[in-house]
DNA sequence: GTGACAATCTGTAACGTTTCAGTATATAGC
DNA sequence: GCTATATACTGAAACGTTACAGATTGTCAC
């Protein structure tokens, strides 16, 4: 062992995380041969590359992720950016598991990057892009004209949208069918009779408030019915205001007999809104909801509801974005989740 | 210009992110002048500081992340540790936004690490420890005996716990007070009349099972109640669990005329197991409830509340844990939130 | 036996930062 | 006018990784 080899080996023998300098010294082989010895490279022989993965496994080698994030410009990184005040709240730690599942195996770590009502929803977005601190984005809260997804799809960095876009620009994303859950809610309504429906949507700025109301529009002209307004409050309002709008509505001559509602805690307040009123669920008006958690048939066993999985929509956003960053055609990774039948509450056995 | 300095003008005019190379070529100085001039370094002079950290601001110019957890280990990024399955849903959400508020104007990123009920929960945080990934961990579900505080305390690791733990080792948390919490609920029970109490506990694995039951005993003696055990379930169990429990309970011919209850989904199945059993809330029973959003009262108007605020907790998590980077002693940065009046609802006008 | 070529392996440099060990200049002491 | 010392600055090295440009073998054609 000359000079050079005894430094190395003292060195590299330091008990503190094992490096590919630590690999190097044990195999007896160069640094660069083991680096590339890990990642299946061509040119390396097929014993070397068995040496070198079983010594690394059996010292539980794992690349330092500054290392390579600073020779390769890789974070290994997904970003998930929310808006602190108007984000649904099972929707957060659902999305957050759904993520968290797919990106359990790989190298990728989840950082939470918010963003409150003051800011421009542009900001988290520019400062992730110029400070390079993720290899890919997932937003929710998406816009017809998005300029998060515009200006993310000018730089070319890899993102999933949580809803879609409506700009003629081509990204993933990952979408309940808000139309289908509407239009399906006025059908089961007008089944069960009931003639003027009042439709509480998301707000006007999000893409899936125009698909809502379009679905709500068509089917009321495919069975029928007829609209009761109810514009002036969406579910970003808070429970008191939509309270305050659904039992003034209900107190009116030409009242609802239907409701439907695009968000589980907006239900509470209508449902508290109809009772201040003096009136009573399943019998003076229905009322279908989607949900994300099976709770509001604990509510009042007379709402109606249609599942929404935000886990599943995580998920499949989280594939998305990896698959993008994975080179996959951005069009290939567009995912639409169907609703499921509206329920009535089975009381249990 | 000689051929050196020509050399380095031309990686630094590069229009990339700027870097210290490209603030030592616009202020002509060497880049260790400029970067310790950047951190206010004793032997800066004062001009040569402020002309540098001008430049700095106007050209945007940010430390790259990576150079630095290369160069000192230091990753400026806190971990929350999160259990997908028994994860209470608003506190989730509410905890990230709670952290997020703090560390919004440090440099630090807050990244999410999940584990799932087949992990051991010490899995993530050797993952995190082994690999350096984060300056400091923020966990929960807290037992009396953490193997987990054990664990960060030994390697050093800078953390704070959400629940305290009774192992005679001092580390940062924030609690909130579960003892005066189910103290105040029986006594406000018992101002009802109410003299036969069952509580739904948080699980027994968890330190603050043993403040609730310590605060429900203490006060069931003071106020000279007595208690209807309701052990086979706790707050962890399925909501259809739990209200077929209380449903079996209340059926019998010694049952309890008050409930408390640790959590308000499980309240919610507390609530329906009752009137499973044909009775009434207010009228044959009555239940205190904790709540981290105000939507119970929604739910049943009868049912009692004591809120539990979680975006504090997160803020104060957060703020222990960058403490204890700081440098501040661990003993300094515990905190305990008290529980506010019980409170009953009053009808809006 | 020579040249060509493939198959394996290797050293060096670079990513951006901080730290170490200086260097250069000015000021002061005497 | 000399040394000592403080002040202000600097280059080089290192953190762990990958990419580039070789270097060393052995094999084969002829």
């Amino acid at each position: 062992m000359n000079r050079h080899q005894k430094e190395k080996a003292d060195e590299a023998s330091g008990q503190g995380r094992p490096t590919l300098k630590t690999l190097a010294f044990m195999t007896g082989l160069g640094v660069t041969t083991v680096s590339r010895a890990l990642k299946d490279a061509p040119e390396i022989g097929a014993e070397t590359r068995r040496r070198v993965q079983l010594v690394a496994k059996q010292i539980g080698y794992r690349p330092n992720r500054a290392g390579v994030r600073l020779r390769t410009g890789k974070t290994n990184v997904i970003s998930l950016v929310l808006n602190t005040e108007h984000e649904i709240m099972s929707f957060v730690s659902d999305i957050i598991y759904g993520v968290s599942e797919v990106i359990a195996d790989t190298p990728y770590h989840l950082i939470v990057t918010p963003y409150s009502r003051s800011q421009d929803p542009l900001d988290p977005i520019r400062y992730l892009v110029e400070t390079g601190s993720a290899d890919g984005v997932i937003i929710s809260r998406t816009q017809p004209n998005d300029p998060r997804a515009r200006y993310m799809l000018e730089r070319g960095i890899p993102f999933a949208t949580h809803g879609r876009t409506d700009m003629g620009l081509i990204h993933p994303y990952h979408d309940f069918d808000n139309y289908a859950f509407a239009a399906e809610a006025v059908r089961h309504l007008a089944g069960l009779g009931r003639r003027r429906l009042a439709l509480l949507a998301p707000p006007v700025e999000l893409t899936y408030h125009g698909h809502t109301l379009a679905g709500f529009a068509d089917a009321l002209s495919e069975v029928g019915a007829s609209e009761i307004p109810f514009n002036t409050v969406s579910i970003d309002h808070s429970i008191e205001q939509i309270r305050m709008r659904t039992a003034q509505l209900m107190r009116r001559d030409v009242r609802p007999d239907g409701f439907i509602s695009s968000a589980a805690a907006a239900t509470l307040a209508i449902v508290a809104g109809i009772e201040d009123a003096g009136l009573k669920l399943g019998r003076d008006v229905d009322v279908v909801s989607k949900q994300s958690s099976e709770l509001l048939h604990l509510f009042r066993s007379e709402l109606l509801v249609v599942n929404e999985n935000f886990r599943l929509a995580g998920a499949e956003l989280a594939r998305s974005v990896l698959g993008w960053i994975g080179g996959a055609a951005p069009g290939t990774l567009q995912s639409l989740s169907e609703p499921g039948e509206v329920q009535a509450y089975r009381r249990p056995d």
